[in-house]
DNA sequence: GCCGTTTTCGGCCCGACTGTTTTCAGTCG
């Protein structure tokens, strides 16, 4: 993982543990939220917690005020702070994990614990089979038996689900509970609409005068496993793949903005949201925006009447993280988020020739299909050998076909480039030579990845200063919910991007999703374009580009922030300044600009 | 612990559902 992550999520984790702790000994309910709230803003910090610490940059964060600022040097300098280390030993590992199963919160861990010394998941489970638990105050048979499901679907159900997994799901039952006649409004909300990269569970929001006929309709649709709760307006379900739980809601159709804002959150873009209109005097609330001490509303039907109420223009929900999108709309500034149809091209594409699964006419043909004025054909270089990379006479073979293609189809430009990849040194696996003579190049690391930050950042940065590099492929190599990135300085690689004009990859594959909203956005600071590509094994996965969009809005990119929402002339006079000069006496044929 | 159009003290977002109660505590989002 590059360090300046590791180092922030270290830290928030010691935040979110005090949080959990101070909790469960019963502190001060809002000194716990002040610790949670500074845990969730180191967490997104766009630089080290340490940088920003020694710039003095850190004081200014919301969330962060003295008391976190000390504990923070403390922890940066010894690895731990004193109250963190001095609750660690009053409150145990085990307490802190049972708080993690479904219904168990602070209140129940000390409980069990002062009355029955269990300190752990499995004491709990042993406790709760042994019918222990339902003699405690405030618990009963039913409680116990839902304390025994809760640590079985915890051991089975841990991690989240991938945003490109999650959403075609929730799409499906907004289509499917659409249908019901008794449904006027319907749309996702929660994390699936802001498009977080992972989702826990989906949030279904429906207008309704009629709840009842509505939660009917929900619980029978074909997908739905299993009813957890039902209530008049609320209703819980577990669908049958992936067991992921789906939250309905029902609202008055008058306050389906009220309550669509409310439940996309984020939870702390909303405590912001409700902190300003308390300062004017407003309650908000998921039923609409009430004046203090009065019930009755003054908006709600629509998420931009609670925007106005606290002037504010529409703020988009993939913004509303609290990351300075509410000043930003009182400022005026809020970006003007790039969208599905700016992109004109994808710049990373394989085909059959090493991993994918298609022939580059049908690759080239998937991409006119979807309207792209372009497609750069990018497959492996040779030393990525379990893929049969491409060796320099492979490669000048597969520029002829590019060429050949492209004549023929004529309702697509094709790139002749490379996925290169970046070998250990820095140097690249086929010559600079070779390469300077294609129309784009993706270099990429795909081995060694335990290099220490120090290699790996200069690794790639002498990649870059090559010249002939166009854009550095998934900087950091994660793979969501499979591998952490690799541990690499992005703040220098960013830097170094803007001073060499060269561009970074926002790779839209669902599972990588590389590079992440905070960098998209600091890039997009300093210059350096960004890429949205899909890096499709097959044809289908050129649609896969919607995933990279969305991501490029969360990390607030505009359309001139994206090289690929250009027209091809404008690329290709991007990169030429760049380029090193061609040998002099071989003049080759060059490809007339469009 | 944080913060300030209520500015250095006194607030801090708001409501639904469940299970155990007979008026509410705990949990969740």
């Amino acid at each position: 993982m590059p360090a300046q992550i590791r180092e922030n999520s270290e830290v928030a984790v010691i935040f979110h543990e005090m949080a959990d702790m101070l909790e469960i000994i019963g502190e001060n309910p809002f000194r716990i939220r002040a610790f949670r709230r500074a845990a969730q803003a180191i967490e997104n910090l766009p630089e080290g917690v340490g940088t920003m610490l020694e710039k003095g940059t850190l004081a200014r964060v919301p969330g962060i005020g003295s008391g976190i600022m000390g504990r923070v040097e403390q922890i940066l300098e010894t690895g731990d702070c004193e109250d963190h280390a001095t609750l660690r030993e009053e409150v145990g590992a085990g307490l802190l994990e049972m708080m993690r199963v479904e219904g168990i919160g602070p209140k129940t861990v000390k409980l069990v614990y002062t009355e029955l010394g269990i300190q752990t998941v499995d004491g709990l489970e042993a406790a709760a089979r042994q019918g222990h638990l339902a003699g405690l105050p405030r618990m009963g048979e039913k409680s116990q038996a839902k304390i025994i499901d809760a640590i079985a679907a915890y051991r089975r159900h841990t991690g989240r689900l991938l945003l490109g997994e999650a959403l075609p799901q929730g799409m499906a039952i907004v289509e499917a509970l659409g249908q019901e006649p008794a449904v006027e409004q319907i749309d996702l909300a929660g994390s699936s609409r802001r498009r977080r990269e992972t989702i826990g569970d989906l949030d279904v929001l429906v207008g309704s005068t009629q709840a009842t006929a509505v939660m009917d309709r929900f619980v029978a649709l074909p997908q739905v496993n299993d009813v957890m709760l039902r209530g008049d307006t609320k209703c819980s379900v577990h669908l049958k793949q992936g067991g992921l739980q789906v939250d309905l809601r029902v609202v008055r159709p008058e306050c389906f903005g009220a309550a669509l804002h409310y439940f996309t959150g984020s939870k702390m873009h909303n405590i912001a949201i409700r902190d300003r209109g308390k300062r004017r005097g407003l309650r908000i609330s998921e039923y609409g925006v009430f004046r203090e001490g009065t019930d009755e509303s003054i908006g709600g039907r629509t998420e931009e009447e609670v925007f106005a109420a606290v002037g504010l223009p529409f703020i988009p929900p993939e913004l509303r993280e609290n990351q300075g999108e509410i000043e930003a709309a009182e400022a005026g500034t809020l970006p003007r988020l790039i969208e599905d149809g700016d992109l004109r091209g994808d710049l990373h594409v394989h085909t059959d020739a090493t991993d994918g699964t298609a022939p580059l006419e049908e690759m080239a043909e998937a991409g006119a299909a979807l309207g792209f004025e372009y497609i750069a054909i990018t497959d492996h270089s040779k030393a990525l050998a379990m893929t049969q990379g491409l060796d320099e006479a492979r490669l000048a073979k597969q520029v002829d076909l590019v060429r050949e293609v492209e004549q023929r189809l004529g309702e697509i430009e094709i790139l002749a480039g490379i996925e290169v990849d970046i070998l250990p040194t820095g140097e690249l696996d086929l010559s600079v030579a070779a390469l300077r003579e294609l129309d784009w190049v993706v270099a990429s690391v795909h081995s060694h990845f335990k290099l220490s930050e120090e290699e790996q950042t200069a690794r790639i940065i002498r990649a870059m200063e090559s010249g002939v590099v166009d854009c550095i492929g998934h900087p950091t190599g994660r793979v969501l919910g499979q591998r952490d990135p690799y541990a690499v300085d992005l703040d220098r690689v960013i830097e170094a991007a803007a001073r060499l004009g060269v561009a970074l990859e926002l790779n839209a594959f669902p599972d990588r999703l590389d590079l992440d909203p905070p960098h998209c956005r600091q890039a997009r600071e300093v210059g350096v374009p960004v890429v949205v590509n899909t890096d499709a094994h097959a044809p289908g996965h050129l649609a896969l580009r919607e995933f990279g969009i969305y991501t490029a809005r969360r990390g607030w990119l505009e359309p001139g922030d994206v090289l690929n929402t250009r027209p091809l002339s404008a690329i290709r006079a991007w990169r030429e300044p760049r380029l090193p000069a061609k040998p002099s006496k071989k003049k080759t044929k060059k490809r007339k600009n469009p």
